[in-house]
DNA sequence: GATGAATGAGCATTCATTCAT
DNA sequence: TATGAATGAATGCTCATTCAT
């Protein structure tokens, strides 16, 4: 059943997030999901299949949340700060499963991480098309080095978006950091 | 001899850096280095140690090597421009150890994310004592959270700092870094 | 019905040849016939079970073919010849299943070997009764102790009989055989 | 120390004659040992090797034995009854060992197998140029097809030798095997 | 200081078997 | 008859750490 799928995908969350992917023990992950090591295997061929699997759900939620937000919005200053606010929002709501791909986006995995890439590689092409371009050609931004800007920007929101208090709140809002981006591209004559 | 301890060191940040702190091997570090495990241990108490050791020498020479460049530059703009140029210049110079402590930056461990955060936090104060708050003062730079921006400029350097390509160079000139950021920060009228 | 089972059993062979006993898998064998693990548990109780029925119905089907061409001949000595003409015959109709018989046989597993000694026992006794001792009595054959000497044939024939060459032949033609072992056997004055 | 490679050498051959390589429980054999599983793992790097190290000594040995005792004897005919006796001898005084070698020598592991053709390879050549050679051209043998005579030697020597009845002595003895082979190579006018 | 053989808890993975449907 | 999800004991192998020399 699907059931005992996201039981195990749930366990395998928590457990990783705990003590990382190396860390992390496939016999209590089925333990806490209150099954078998054996069943978690039938559905996950391998430790790192299952951390895949995490890693996908969780990517492919991230990323159309925020396309859905931005393209709500018309204007490209708008759309920036809906990319930080739905992004942050997303984040805070999944804390847990988002430490879990921030880490790997960071970790020493590089399989993990260019997995992750791949995944987020929609976000890079959301905002050069439809934030950066529209706002560089309504002169609404300065004129700059687009693919750079756009690695910027993602550095900066996978940087802000991975740090968190003790209580599991990020350190720093969405309006400040995307006040601080659109300051630094807003069109000055 | 300060010999061994060195070739142990040297031996540990090749082999972290290839396979990550967990999946390194305390006894392919030791045979790297020519010696034996014992002689590991008689230097570093436990694995970890070992790692904190590493740790500790590369974030304390980056730390003194910013700020030795910062502190020659006079103006706020120009140390602006000095903290990411020194930095990303360390970095490229020492690519294999600079990947080791970022990646336990924003990896799983929380006791090494920990340690280097303490240990950048002098870069936290440079930035705030020596470059916005005399920026600010001098109405060079906007009036603004000083806290939260330093953060974030921290987060930009480390997110920009953390990312090579696959010849292990950075995807950033640190002059397009300092430049998107000093945009941001400039007073305007 | 009788399809299932037959399904089932043929399955088996193939990956039992390929694997062996101890790695072959009965998951994959169930599904390697289209049917679920559950119907092979319901035609067989265990593993070994299966094997028994693979062992049985193979060695059965061998000595009856073997008795049958031989019973035909009416001399001793065309009586041997017969046994090794039908007898490599089988085998080089059957390699496959007949792999998985000659390495139980000679394998490490104590029970597959007494079972199958248990099934060949035909064999003995139609080479004593059959061949040996009419050939003895008509002084055909030396004189010599008849159960050693069927021993040894049996050593023989089971010995050429599992050696294959790349392509699935025998490295030994049932005539170079019984040639050696009638001479061997063959009065002399 | 050679001390450890060597208790578990012993360890492992008891275990593995028991209940073949598949079931052999390296854990267990450590323990037999009187050592960790660790120590085996320093000395055999996977359950193979060690298995590979046992075939390797106990073949090489066994080689020695026969070429050794073969070549004191002088006429081909001599030679053949030392081959059998002096083959028959080292198995007796090496039951345990050998068995896991024939159980090698016919079971499913097509490696293990290779392994030991290739280390037996010796014994052919040695009856082939040693015993069949020279008996055919001193006419004490018949002309014959020296490389098919070789084979089937061979396979009644591995096949009577590894015949061990309840108490672990050979079914057959070695001058009821030699005679056999040489009333059939013997040369008749 | 240096050595390296020994340790053994720990972990990913396999697979014959069961049983409720 | 047939199914196949679930089981969990079993096993090969790893590796940080110790310690007698």
């Amino acid at each position: 059943m699907k059931d005992s799928k996201n039981k195990l995908l749930q366990a395998a969350v928590l457990e990783i997030a705990e003590k990382g992917f190396e860390k992390a023990n496939v016999n209590h992950i089925a333990k806490a999901a209150d099954l078998s090591v054996g069943t978690l295997y039938n559905y996950f061929p391998t430790k790192r299949n299952l951390m895949h699997a995490i890693i996908d759900q969780l990517s492919q939620l991230h990323v159309a949340t925020i396309v859905d937000s931005v393209m709500k919005a018309s204007d490209p200053i708008s759309r920036m700060k809906a990319f930080f606010d739905a992004g942050f929002d997303f984040i805070e709501s999944n804390v847990i499963a988002a430490k879990i791909v921030f880490n790997s986006l960071n970790g020493s995995d590089e399989n993990f991480k260019q997995r992750l890439f791949q995944a987020y590689l929609p976000l890079f092409e959301l905002l050069r098309r439809e934030v950066i371009a529209p706002g560089v050609s309504q002169q609404i931004f300065q004129t700059l080095d687009q693919d750079k800007t756009v690695n910027l920007i993602m550095f900066i929101y996978l940087g802000t978006g991975s740090r968190f208090d003790d209580e599991g709140k990020l350190w720093m809002k969405s309006t400040e950091v995307s006040t601080f981006v659109l300051n630094s591209l807003r069109y000055k004559e």
